[in-house]
RNA sequence: GCCCCCGUAGCUCAACGGAUAGAGUUCUGGUCUUCGGAACCAGCGGUGCGGGUUCGAAUCCUGCCGGGGGCACCA
């Protein structure tokens, strides 16, 4: 049991033996400030306000009640927050068990679900944008702290090798008058290509692009996809027709205007979606359809999250009506990235430099470290517009975040490799000399870890991550300065290089989490 | 017109309805006879505007103002 849900239950209990019956959620809070103690909870308010009673009241009366072995001191404060201050004891032996743990530090119980997070998909039309290369580093982060949090995950880009969108890049290469794309990469296809029929010549584009430009910059994101999952198989399979099949057989679906609908309405949509165009062709919908069919029924997976741009708002109601339609219900979440904009000399720059589309992730490799873009782009949250200056990015590259980080993790190699340790350090000896300011903020931060992967697995708020990894560099450069490792006192030397040993690990899983190199040496 | 996201320090972004709104960067000043100065410390500086709900609002509701994205028989 982590220290929260010790608080959780603790407070629980003392609500029953006070005699507030009522339903009431607790929630515990990290303080904001050390005098606050290290969690502190709010319950009193919320009783003083449903039963019409003093808060202060209602907080002393609870904080009688409230036992817990690793309670150093409960406190009431003003207007009615019960403040916990966890005893030392237990911050020295959990220290001790991160390092018994090592790259296993933060890691919860295994659970029995099974998880997919889809994300990137961009249509093999074209090399990865900043655009729809956004979803890389969230969804490849996202799935790693699910992992690290216990379910099993698979990574999965689907890839949209059906339909119009590769008709169009037939004709691109063919350079007919139906043709939407260009730019250098579609006349070195064209140059390539022989193939005369335009969905043929399509088909092998797509698949050049997919193999020769998107997997080689996914590959150099550092990401590493479970699974490439095509489109065109579910048709192949049939996947497709059963759906269409299904839809009718359960009512949901009617003609009009020569076209087949499916009545998503009543399954919550605000407006329902064609499923078959009255020229025959199929919808992007209906496959999707059918690829969440497979998903959840197939591959069994229990929960699916797809990573999508906010330009996709309006097709998350249609997909979720249809994954309903097939039985399953709340299964599918979406998470909406919004809109990457890249400056440079404060303007907006919308066109690649070589290949005339948007600007792409490989401009950005050109110019930056995948270390770098992983972490900016992890930095902000996904409701957030991301402005990716890259005069900014390339001009801090040595005063970066990413960087701050990282010094942290060089640092602490060189302290471990001066001190002559050849065995790797098993256990904090001595940490009840570990009492300065430092050395105890550095421990809390070290494992707040467990928490925040905790925290990220439930509410996919990724950006709580190099957030974390900034403030646990914060504390140790500030531990650092303060406080001398190898000291002469030989068993002060050995409680700071336990402590320094844990920092190494919860900084390195941290790091391995978004999927950045933690360097021993920069 | 309807729907979604955003508006926080000069800039890029945080803040789980909570306590004195935090980081990085910029600018100003300071800290090295010790483990890596890519560091540490101090200072300047902020919730777009108006109502409301609440013991408590950057956060929830509402009206403006501004930016982005949707509202297809495109994906």
């Amino acid at each position: 049991m982590n220290i929260r849900e010790e608080i959780k239950n603790s407070v629980s209990k003392a609500l029953k033996s006070s005699g507030y019956e009522g339903d009431f959620s607790i929630k515990v809070l990290r303080s904001q400030k050390s005098s606050f103690g290290d969690y502190s909870v709010s319950i009193a308010m919320e009783i003083g306000k449903k039963e019409g009673k003093n808060p202060m009241e209602v907080a002393e009366k609870l904080k009688e009640n409230i036992k817990g072995k690793h309670f150093e001191k409960v406190e009431v404060l003003a207007p009615g927050f019960i403040n916990f201050f966890v005893s030392k004891e237990y911050y020295f032996k959990e220290i001790g068990e991160v390092l018994k743990k090592g790259s296993k530090f933060g890691e919860s119980k295994r659970k029995k679900e099974r998880i997919q997070v889809e994300f990137v998909s961009a249509n093999p039309t074209g090399p990865l944008t900043v655009g729809n290369g956004r979803g890389g580093p969230f969804g490849d982060v996202l799935a790693n702290v699910l992992k690290k949090y216990g379910y099993k995950v698979n990574k999965a880009y689907y890839i949209n090798d059906f339909g119009k969108q590769i008709l169009s890049l037939g004709h691109s290469i063919l350079k007919d008058e139906e043709a939407k794309y260009a730019g250098e990469y579609i006349d070195a296809l064209g140059r390539k290509i022989k193939e005369k029929d335009p969905y043929k010549a399509g088909k092998m584009a797509a698949k050049i692009i997919l193999e020769t430009m998107i997997k080689k910059t996914v590959k150099k994101l550092n990401i590493r996809f479970d699974e490439w999952f095509s489109e065109s198989l579910l048709y192949k399979n049939g996947d497709v027709d059963k759906v269409i099949d299904l839809l009718r057989k359960e009512g949901l679906t009617y003609e009009q205007e020569g076209a087949e609908w499916f009545m998503s309405t009543a399954l919550g949509d605000e407006r329902d979606r064609v499923i078959i165009k009255s020229d025959g062709e199929k919808t992007y919908l209906l496959g999707d359809i059918a690829y969440h069919k497979y998903k959840f029924e197939k591959k069994r997976y229990d929960k699916v999250i797809n990573i999508w741009g906010a330009d996709h708002f309006g097709d998350v109601p249609g997909l979720v009506a249809g994954a309903e339609a097939m039985g399953h219900m709340g299964k599918l979440e979406v998470v909406l990235l919004q809109f990457v904009t890249v400056l440079k000399d404060g303007k907006t720059v919308r066109m690649s430099k070589r290949l005339g589309t948007a600007v792409t992730m490989d401009d950005l490799l050109d110019d930056l470290s995948p270390d770098v873009i992983r972490f900016f782009f992890l930095m902000k949250s996904a409701d957030t517009h991301l402005n990716f200056d890259l005069d900014l990015a390339k001009e801090q590259s040595e005063k970066n975040p990413v960087f701050y980080v990282q010094y942290a993790h060089a640092r602490i190699s060189s302290i471990l490799k001066n001190s002559k340790k050849i065995l790797r350090i098993k256990k904090v000896k001595n940490a009840e000399l570990l009492t300065d300011k430092r050395e105890i903020d550095l421990m809390k931060q070290i494992l707040r870890f467990p928490e925040i992967v905790e925290d990220t697995a439930s509410d996919y708020e990724v950006h709580r991550i190099p957030q974390y990894a900034m403030d646990l560099a914060n504390s140790f450069h500030k531990f650092y300065a303060e406080c001398h490792v190898l000291d002469k006192d030989m068993k002060l030397r050995e409680a700071r290089l336990g402590l320094v040993a844990a920092a190494k690990i919860a900084l390195k899983n941290t790091l391995e989490l978004m999927g950045i190199s933690s360097p021993e040496k920069m």
